[in-house]
DNA sequence: ACTATAGTGAACCATATGGTTAACAAAAAA
DNA sequence: TTTTTTGTTAACCATATGGTTCACTATAGT
């Protein structure tokens, strides 16, 4: 193991870069959804979407349990915080590059 | 234009996915860095960093300066403003998961 | 004027990603 | 029991990603 951590935070960020698993992580958070249900959201085939599902389970992000014929899925939160965690770590930092961007705008500078 | 936003996020939350890239942004959350000091802290070709930083700077969270013959980076926070405020949006559902994950954990619950 | 340094760009390669269709398994419904 | 529904797996395709080497430009140093 080089750092375990670090393929946690890959997975899920990786995870969260594509807008199709991103709207089934917001489907998800408020609750507990079967494929068919994530599916009906996309114009995309079941295949495809199956996929999809396999990507953020396998990114620990969700969990799929078979009930009857149908997959339900739910928000596994643990990865997640991770990913917040890694982010709220670096904010500090950002957030004083936010403050001095909101300096120089509002001083009339180019925003780019 | 589909959705602008939804963009900003696929190539922000792309950026993120690398550790190469995380670990450019920790140095350059430090401060500002040449292409040169950023590569000295990973084992690939000066090509291969050019990439990962041209990756950075397509997703908008650095900017890249020519000064004299060497490239100065540094971090331009508006498209991780928009992460962070993604994930902040939905971390109120999280946070719930993560309180009932708790909650199973400290009843005895497996860990998965 | 020559040489060394910083970095880019192009071409190439292997693997990963995101989609498809087709075939299948298991559970539910008729 | 037959049929429908849910979802998976396998095979395939096109494009993207992450790395390399080689050639090059532009600036700095000698």
């Amino acid at each position: 193991m080089v750092n375990k951590k670090e393929a946690v935070l890959d997975n899920a960020f990786g995870a969260l870069s594509s807008p199709v698993r991103r709207a089934m992580l917001s489907r998800l958070s408020q609750g507990e959804a079967t494929v068919s249900e994530l599916a009906s959201a996309h114009e995309i085939s079941l295949p495809g979407i199956s996929k999809h599902v396999r990507v953020l389970e396998n990114a620990g992000l969700i969990r799929r349990e078979k009930r009857g014929r149908e997959y339900h899925c739910r928000i596994k939160p643990a990865p997640m915080r991770e990913a917040v965690a890694w982010l709220a770590q670096h904010q500090h930092f950002w957030e004083q590059q936010f403050d001095a961007l909101d300096n120089f705008l509002a001083e009339g500078g180019a925003d780019d």
